[in-house]
DNA sequence: AAGTGGTCTAGACCACCCT
DNA sequence: GGGTGGTCTAGACCACTTT
C-alpha cells in the first residue's frame, strides 16, 4: 500500500528539499513518525537521500516552520503533536480573498471628513482631544451583501489639503501615497470579539446584538509616528478562519 | 542620529544572518526602504556586508517570512507595505500562555462519560447517530476565574475500557497516549465568533448573550481516521489576540 | 570523546526577466 | 546576453548534550 516514493526523484519538478519535506511530512501523517519520536540525524538523512546537509536542513526547516517538529542542539530533532489547544490563523485581505474566490467585491465610502478628535482617537494617535483628524467610514461588500465595516481616524496634516477623492477605495495604504513621512511601515493589529450596536448592525444588514470579529488597527510611520487608528468589524455570521496547515 | 551599525559585528553573539536581517528590518521601519522599493541584489549585499550568498539569502528569507518583502525571480526583491487589512494571529495554548505570564491555571473536569452520538457528532466523526462516543466537558481557569470552556466528543474504542481518570487534565493529546492508532497527527481548527447561551455563560461566569471566540477542533489520526471533535469557547471579555510581528 | 544541530563559505548551475 | 533570484554541493568550524 506504500505508493509513496521514499526517494528523491531528479526528474521531479519539485526541488529536492521540497520532496524530502513531503516525504517526512507523509511519515508524520501516516503515524510512522509519532509524537516524541526522534528524526534520524541530519547526516543520516544526507546519506539516505543522497543530499547535502544544507538541503536536508532546509527540508527540516520547512517542517519546523509548520510546527510539526522542533530541533534541539546536541540532542536531535523531535516530532511534535498537532496543535490541539491553539494555532495560527490568517485573516486575509478582504478584496484579495474575494477575488481569489472569484467573487466581485466593492468598497463603499460612507463618510470622509475632517473632525475633532475625541477621547479615544486622541489617546491612540497621541494627539490632543479636539485636534483635527480625518475620519473615514467604509463598508466592504461582496455578492450584494455588506460584510465588513471599517472606521478609521487618520492623522491630519495641515500642510496638505484634505482630498475626499483620495479616500475610500480598495487599498488603505494608498491613502498615504505621495506623503512619505506618513507612509505606514508597521501595523499593530488586535483581534477581539464584539456585539454589533444598532448602527453597525444596520450598516452590515444584520440583526442587532449579533456577534462580530473586531480587528483594531494602529498604523505607524517612521520615527514612531502614529498615523492612523481604527477598527474593522467582520460579520460573525459570514466569517470563519482556518488554522494554517498548508499541505506540502 | 544613526547609531545603528550597518556592518556585521563578528564579536556580536548574534549570527550574521540575524544581524543582517535586523539591519534591513531597521531600514524598513526607518522609512529608508519604502513600500515598493527594490532591495539591492543579493550579490551586492554579499559584497557590502562581506557575507556569502547563502547567509544573505537566509537574512532575506527571515524578512520574507514576516511578510516585510517578497522576491521575484529575474526581477528583484521588493518591500511590501504593512498588512493593514489582515494579518496572522496566534492563539496560544492556554496553560502555556498563563504560565508564561506567571499566572497559575487549572483545568476542571465537569463531565466525562460515554454517550450516544447526536446528529452533529455523528456527522463530524463520520459515525452513525446513536453510536457510542466519549463526551467530555472542561473549564479552564486562571486567577480564580473561568476563562475557557471546552467540549469534546472522542471516538469510542470498544476494545479499550473507558477510564475517567485518564481524562480531564492539562493536555488533550495525552488522552490518546498508549493507543497509537488513535494518536492525533493533525488538527483542523476553525475560528469563529458566537454568543454564549445561558449554560455556557453560567459556567464561564459571564452575563448571558455576551460574545466569545469559538475554536472548533477536528482531530485526525493516521489513515484519515477522525478521532475527536469539539470546540472551545474563549470569553470575549478576557481574550484578545495580537498580530505577529516578532521584533528582530 | 562522540554525536547532534547551528552557522558559514565559495563556489556551481539553473530559471526567469528584461533589453 | 546580462542581471536577478532559486537550488545545491562539499566541505569547515562551532556549541551543546550525552556517554
Amino acid at each position: 500500500m506504500n505508493d509513496l516514493k521514499d526517494k528523491i526523484d531528479v526528474e521531479d519538478f519539485a526541488p529536492a528539499y521540497y520532496q524530502l519535506a513531503r516525504i517526512l511530512n507523509e511519515k508524520i501523517m501516516n503515524g510512522k513518525l509519532r509524537q516524541g519520536d526522534r528524526l534520524p540525524p541530519e547526516t543520516s538523512l544526507c546519506e539516505e537521500f543522497g543530499l547535502s546537509r544544507m538541503t536536508v536542513r532546509r527540508a527540516i526547516a520547512m517542517l519546523e516552520e509548520q510546527g510539526l517538529l522542533y530541533r534541539q542542539r546536541g540532542k536531535g530533532t523531535f516530532i511534535k503533536g498537532p496543535p490541539v489547544d491553539g494555532g495560527m490563523f490568517m485573516i486575509p485581505d478582504f478584496h484579495q480573498e474575494m477575488s481569489k474566490q472569484g467573487i466581485d467585491s466593492t468598497t463603499r465610502l460612507l463618510a470622509a471628513k475632517v473632525v475633532k478628535a475625541g477621547e479615544a482617537e486622541a489617546e491612540n494617535l497621541k494627539i490632543k482631544k479636539g485636534d483635527k483628524v480625518v475620519y473615514m467610514e467604509r463598508v466592504m461588500e461582496a455578492g450584494g451583501e455588506p460584510l465588513v465595516f471599517d472606521r478609521k481616524f487618520i492623522l491630519y496634516d495641515p500642510s496638505r489639503p484634505f482630498l475626499e477623492e483620495e479616500i475610500g477605495y480598495e487599498s488603505s495604504p494608498e491613502l498615504f501615497s505621495g506623503f512619505p513621512e506618513m507612509q505606514p511601515v508597521r501595523a499593530d493589529l488586535t483581534l477581539s470579539v464584539t456585539i454589533l450596536n444598532a448602527m453597525e448592525a444596520e450598516l452590515l444588514n444584520c440583526i442587532e446584538s449579533s456577534a462580530a470579529f473586531r480587528m483594531e488597527q494602529l498604523l505607524w510611520a517612521a520615527n514612531d509616528l502614529r498615523v492612523a487608528w481604527g477598527w474593522m468589524l467582520y460579520r460573525g455570521d459570514r466569517f470563519e478562519f482556518h488554522s494554517l496547515g498548508k499541505p506540502i
